[in-house]
DNA sequence: CAGTCATTTAAACGTTTGCTTAAAACAGAT
DNA sequence: ATCTGTTTTAAGCAAACGTTTAAATGACTG
């Protein structure tokens, strides 16, 4: 085991992927070279094959490190505000709670990385074309699909497609606010607990869950 | 003056323009390649050079050709909204439906490019890192200024930087739905007329509004 | 018809891309 | 010290990138 210097912590492997998290999220997959990130990462070249076969299951790799434990952690708070909230249906910020709230909490994991890994964030949310890694398709859609049918029992009378589109709405909120997060520093100012990203939450779940309770007008059925 | 062939509509131009926006829009600026461009455009890759004087100028071309336009409606909207309420405040339904209803007009005007700009659209509001030419900053800047004062006007118990942040909100809306506009076309089935796109924004400023329209909650001034 | 201008073209420029190779450097066990 | 398996490395691959060049083509004018 080699030990590494003050500068450049952790294994190559490792190394690497933070490397790729903060390129890819300040400018996208396609325009980030490998060899952009192996200088980043004071590595070869050769290693990002070596360690992870191609530059797409880079992408991939760096997308698992984080998507699987936050969708796991959105379907155990949507359940625990389940069973809080008995046979009544969970109001809407709370559903919305359980949909953000781990995101921030991915976040704030790591304080060095925090607004690399918003931008990151967004960026998968946003960026089309690009598909999810096969292994964690199958947990976010269970877990979308979870989240919609929380959203239409707190909302009966709002019709599938209503809860639907709101819930994409919803989704696009939060993406756009990631991805321009240098504007979150304004914000987080005070850096220690970070009560300014949570804060930033806040704001976001009083605006999407106002935005949900708006009655729907309009003919329905008409779509 | 060359006679054009039935599928090779108007000037090499023109076409490369085209073509440009649609790809830019499915794949992003760096992605797409000036052949990909130049091989849909049916011209050769020098003409780009020849027309726009480099890849990046071409970028800010087709940004130009729709961003002018739609701010100026914009404008125009806002200001007759402001007549028609007089001296009180406009309905911020009212400020969002001038905000967003250039853009629906824009991209109706032709039914061919609508779902194609409907991607770029979205796309040059989400690609961060890009620079809007300079040519449309200062109008872009005013109109945004124009706008968040007049939603101050509209919502006076909220502090400013909360109108700020639902602006933000709003814009994160109408991007992320348009860069994802596929799932559009289960609702403009109906083709002629396009109910289905305006019936879409009716929808978003639904939404919007009603997440304008919520209360400030919270200990103010602590941002 | 020759001359002038704008446009289009094929070919090539030097870089950079993702990826591969084969050898070197390393760790741990014998 | 020697073998073993893993990791890292420099060097190089073909392909694609944005851009440039110089010649060909076209459409008008004198």
């Amino acid at each position: 085991m080699t030990e590494r210097a003050a500068d450049v912590p952790a294994e190559t492997r490792e190394r690497i992927l933070d490397a790729a998290e903060a390129l890819f999220g300040e400018r996208g997959f396609d325009s980030v070279s490998l060899r952009d990130i192996t200088g980043q990462a004071e590595a070869n070249v050769a290693a990002v094959n070596y360690h992870f076969g191609s530059k797409e299951k880079l992408v991939d790799a760096v997308v698992e490190r984080h998507a699987g434990p936050i969708n796991e952690e959105r379907m155990r708070r949507l359940a625990d505000a389940e069973e809080r909230f008995e046979e009544g249906p969970v109001p809407v910020s709370e559903i919305l709670d359980a949909f953000l709230r781990p995101v921030v909490d991915e976040i704030m994991k790591d304080p060095v990385t925090e607004r690399v890994f918003c931008k990151f964030m967004g960026r998968i949310m946003s960026e089309q074309g690009y598909q999810l890694p096969e292994s964690v398709k199958p947990l976010f859609q269970q877990m979308a699909a979870a989240f919609a049918q929380a959203l239409r029992m707190a909302r009966p009378d709002l019709s599938d497609q209503t809860v639907m589109w709101r819930m994409h709405y919803s989704f696009g909120v939060m993406s756009h606010t990631l991805m321009h997060s240098e504007k979150l520093e304004q914000i987080s100012a005070g850096r220690s607990g970070n009560p300014g990203l949570e804060k930033l939450f806040d704001h976001i779940i009083e605006f999407c869950a106002a935005g949900f309770l708006a009655p729907e007008q309009g003919e329905e059925g008409q779509w």
